[in-house]
DNA sequence: TTAAACTTTGCAATGGCATTGCATTGTAAC
DNA sequence: GTTACAATGCAATGCCATTGCAAAGTTTAA
């Protein structure tokens, strides 16, 4: 059982040891990013440290990708799209609930041309929307 | 003497002490955003706590703005543009380089409309763009 | 001028998060 | 089964943001 949860690690060239399974299925029951305490929370009593690695693993790995969306706090969330280790997707779009806290992958919308001064040059941007989701704003 | 800071400070409604006008003149002569620990070195031995509390008086006068550059520090600049007390400019563009770690407000462009999902509401957006700055792509 | 009231500053302390070191346990190869 | 490597758990550190409180400074009013 959980072949699945298993072979999804395998594809990532992720050893899937029982620690591993627990937080990929976790992860994949978010509706939105989390953070590594909420991680903690859901998976007490797991201890945060093997938790922070675990993370930090499928993030090399291109399994998930971390957020930040302004709080302070890193948010990581499964990567929908085709993510490289060590490469992810150089654009992420996130939305951060002002009200319930909750952060959210955008799909990929168009990505704007943000004009740099003479000589800079960008690889990477971060665009974080703040306000009001579906939820907290009916 | 120092009437201009003086003003500065008078006109956002802020009483000029005389460590306020030391971190509001430190703050003119800085050519990128800087940390609270960056404004305590250049402020030694200044008060780490002071010149915090400094940076949110200022910040709620509209005279600063603080930024979020991903590093995880808050990075603080003065308003160039008409911030109003509480209710700063909503976009924020800004460049992070990765080489020499300089947080920079890059001038107004065309800020893109993201597309949000049904029932979002957004009233704010931060965008920062990661790469090398002119000094560091030379 | 002095006392009271308010503002600003400085010091001490706390709390949260990210990160590392190291010893222990689990797993795989020989 | 023993050796070698990977993963885990615990303890500890460091950095940053933030608060409480007391001391010092400033303004206002008798």
């Amino acid at each position: 059982m959980n072949g699945q949860l298993e072979n999804t690690l395998k594809a990532k060239q992720i050893n899937p040891t029982a620690m591993r399974l627990l937080v990929l299925n976790f992860l994949q029951t978010q509706s939105y990013a989390i953070s590594l305490t909420d991680l903690e929370k859901g998976l007490a009593p797991a201890d945060r440290v093997t938790l922070y690695r675990t993370l930090k693993t499928f993030e090399e790995n291109g399994l998930v990708h971390s957020i930040d969306d302004g709080t302070g706090v890193t948010k990581y969330a499964i990567c929908k799209e085709h993510c490289h280790p060590g490469e992810h997707d150089d654009v992420h779009v996130h939305f951060f609930c002002k009200k319930c806290g909750g952060t959210f992958c955008l799909p990929k919308t168009q990505i704007p041309e943000v004009i740099l001064p003479v000589n800079f040059h960008s690889d990477e941007i971060n665009i974080v929307a703040k306000g009001l989701c579906g939820q907290c704003s009916g």
